[in-house]
DNA sequence: CTGAAAGCGCTAACAG
DNA sequence: CTGTTAGCGCTTTCAG
């Protein structure tokens, strides 16, 4: 160890390699951004200078003077209730994704998570200065708040599901389509009495359970009300909730045959509910989960599900927030979806 | 929407709060950091004056007049040869298991994801000023590289295995106690050809390694160098290795009896790649993984594995990494593991 | 209790 | 090609 500690070593500025190069400071800072103004060999020389000293312009002073800055926040809701974090792999992946398509385009990723019952909290990244813009993963039941927020002219763009009078931008998959699919792929199976679970009041989840009734309409199969059951997000309560789901179908004489489930990580509790009671998948169930996590492919049985492009997903939502930012109003982008189909919804065997 | 549109709204700032509240701007200053100096009923008036506005205090500027800043960088290392990204569900939950730890500290958290091999360039995060800590997730096979960053001063602290020679604290798992608990384990099940599986070139696998050696050390079982056998990080490499490996073993007469596997992710490929080859799980081949992942408990069958406290995991990063930036060196610290024993790994059903 | 003024580290006119 | 100078938005002496 060197004798000055690293507590009070002043850091290296301009200022330093300057003096050590015997310019001025604006000749360093000319040379450090490769302005064409300054000698070549002058740039030559405080370039190795400035490696050699591990000196790096400081970007806080850099930003402050020219008014602009490189970070994107990106902002995980959660539940603050159950002081309860969001275990759903589909998210993280989504932030892997995001860091990503952010990184390769030379942004800054701040990652906060805030209390998904105070989503108007996130301004005050953009308020403060901390983030020229914001990217929002799933909308929640805070539908207005969002509004609110892109009304204030907040940067924002938010994964989630396209709704009436939305003032801010959304990037999502085709929901729509998603549940659609996968109800289809239930019916051609032969199932008839299918089951959907997930939350309704979430606008993605709305919009698949929009999907699994336009294809029961399609197929001309009744849409029964009683079908539809709302599961709750966090993972344990969810397990409980859907033992209990399927304990009582199952008492009422198995009343369904097949499940959509809005998620894989509810799938994936549901396969498991049914194998504890007995119920073999995808022979007496079939189960068709959401997102196409990791997970699925391992699941026993491998689950069907409707894969979202969650690389993809970083990539749009990040072009979206770069037109927002450059002033360009931005539509709703939807993504398409495709029905993977494994095991648990077919009898007959596919090539898992 | 108002007639100024989002793009050319001038940011609000000090100046315009105390324009509208007829006083100085050093007393808005004074007010909203909640100086004793000024008048309780002039705080409030210019308190309210900024919600009302949504003005929120600029944190470059703060930070650049204090020569301070709250922001600690996480990195989170990827393979640039395969252009692939760490898929494994560790990392990433590692990653919100921080975002938590730092927002509860009031510490804004950057997110960047760098090159596994050139690790030494997140110093120029620390030496911009961008962040004033870094928090690496792995160590790889950058020792070096890490001690150079900690001889400079760098305040960095790794999620990893402690190494002989080592100036840069890390945080980690007991590795060696958790290769013994997963090979003991085996041992008392009966097992006696045990495979493992991983990269002992990483020091956190290499440490696990040494835990089997010991374990089979105790049980008087000999040590077979065969049986230790690289797996590559990548889940398709990966994927492609472990069936190879399965096939060769099991032609040579299905030579192992148990795999105890670096991470839950080999695992989970490895129990599929046996059953696609007619073994049983855990009749035929008795499995153990490393991680508790979510994905583990769901795993067909579920996953005996070695759970790592990822929340606690956080906490600890983080704090280790603060008394280090307060300039109190930091010894390496090593938490806790324990063995969770499912169906993959006992003949015998227990309570899964 | 409040205001005026200096300056955090950097860039960009403007003059040489 | 290079140096001088004036701020970016904020905090904090130092004077009232």
């Amino acid at each position: 160890m060197s004798s000055e500690s690293q507590a009070d070593r002043r850091r290296l500025q301009m200022a330093d390699i300057a003096r050590l190069a015997g310019v001025s400071v604006s000749t360093v800072s000319r040379a450090l951004n490769g302005s064409s103004l300054v000698n070549d060999e002058t740039k030559q020389r405080i370039g190795e200078l400035a490696r050699s000293l591990n000196y790096t312009i400081n970007q806080s002073a850099k930003n402050l003077r020219l008014q602009r800055n490189q970070t994107i926040a990106v902002v995980v809701p959660y539940d603050a209730q159950s002081r309860q974090h969001i275990s759903d792999p589909f998210f993280l992946s989504m932030v892997g994704s995001l860091a990503d398509a952010l990184t390769d385009r030379g942004y800054d990723m701040l990652l906060s998570r805030v209390d998904a019952e105070a989503l108007d909290s996130v301004s005050s990244l953009y308020d403060s200065g901390r983030a020229i813009g914001i990217v929002l993963i799933g909308q929640w039941r805070h539908h207005d708040q969002l509004n609110a927020l892109a009304a204030r002219g907040v940067p924002v763009v938010v994964w989630g599901g396209q709704l009436p009078q939305q003032l801010y931008c959304t990037v999502g998959g085709d929901n729509l389509l998603g549940g659609r699919l996968a109800t289809a792929h239930l019916l051609q199976e032969g199932r008839r009495r299918i089951l959907f679970l997930g939350d309704a009041q979430l606008p993605e989840v709305a919009l698949r359970l929009a999907g699994y009734r336009q294809a029961l309409a399609d197929a001309g199969v009744p849409y029964d009300e009683a079908r539809v059951r709302k599961v709750p997000f966090e993972e344990h309560d969810a397990e409980l909730a859907i033992a209990r789901q399927v304990a009582s179908a199952h008492e009422g004489r198995a009343d369904f045959d097949a499940v959509f489930a809005s998620s894989d990580l509810i799938a994936i509790l549901v396969m498991r509910a049914l194998r504890r009671r007995g119920l073999r998948v995808p022979e007496d169930v079939a189960v068709v989960g959401y997102d196409n996590v990791a997970l699925a492919a391992y699941a026993d049985p491998p689950l069907t599900t409707v894969h979202q492009p969650v690389s993809q997903a970083g990539v749009e939502l990040v072009d979206a927030l770069i037109h927002l930012m450059a002033g360009t109003p931005q539509v709703p982008r939807v993504m398409p979806v495709e029905l993977v189909v494994r095991l648990s919804s077919v009898v007959a065997p596919v090539n898992a």
